[in-house]
DNA sequence: TTGACATGCAACCATTTAGTTGCATATAGC
DNA sequence: GCTATATGCAACTAAATGGTTGCATGTCAA
């Protein structure tokens, strides 16, 4: 019973922590790390001091939100990125709302 | 000092709400509504009903957001749509998530 | 000027969120 | 088997969030 505004809520809320999107760039710059690698990057190259289970605890939201899958090798555990629909959906519905007013179409509404 | 950063958070924040994003909906088909006409189109439109107070608040986050302005009229208080440059800053950045991995540009860190 | 109308403000409440600490579990290596 | 390593889980706290109610303020109109 997801509906794209049900998704739009958890996406946008998900992105809307500095933490979560660091940790989608760090992936982005090298996919599959680990938990604890993600813990030194995060903490030594920026000057941000968590603990490793907040670490874990926003990994899970973004595997909730579907933007990251999770994969248990060995003792360690791989996180790699994952593309939603919901990232292009979101994404249009920005572009819309950055266009011009009153765009003609007559449905705009796209909760 | 409000870096890149922080009104992404803020603005992903706002629009994590559906409630803020049916009236940022509401506005886009018909700008400069008042606090009145939205409550009466959100609880009429829509099945959702809300008082009059919460949507005020909506209003104002949207606004501290720099989303929307407000303009006193006579007694009314008129809402229009703004373009604030954290919206394509956000549609810039999530269209970078969507696209492939290792993009090769080697600095993505944009939190 | 009096009353109705549109909004503002403050206090309060329930839930969620972001974080911590402490302990448990599973796996790899000696 | 034992130990170090990497992660999981549960309880707890503080703060933010989304909502309500009640009352105050300002403005138009008869």
């Amino acid at each position: 019973m997801e509906g794209p505004g049900q998704s739009l809520d958890t996406l946008f809320g998900a992105l809307a922590d500095p933490t979560r999107r660091l940790i989608l760039d760090e992936l982005r710059k090298r996919d599959g790390q680990s938990l604890f690698e993600l813990c030194g990057r995060i903490v030594s190259f920026y000057d941000i001091s968590l603990s490793r289970q907040a670490i874990s605890k926003h990994l899970a939201v973004l595997e909730d939100t579907g933007l990251i899958a999770c994969t248990r090798q060995g003792r360690t555990k791989q996180h790699s990125l994952i593309r939603p629909e919901a990232l292009q959906y979101a994404e249009r519905w920005i572009a819309a709302h950055r266009s011009e007013l009153t765009n003609g179409s007559g449905k705009g509404e796209t909760i």
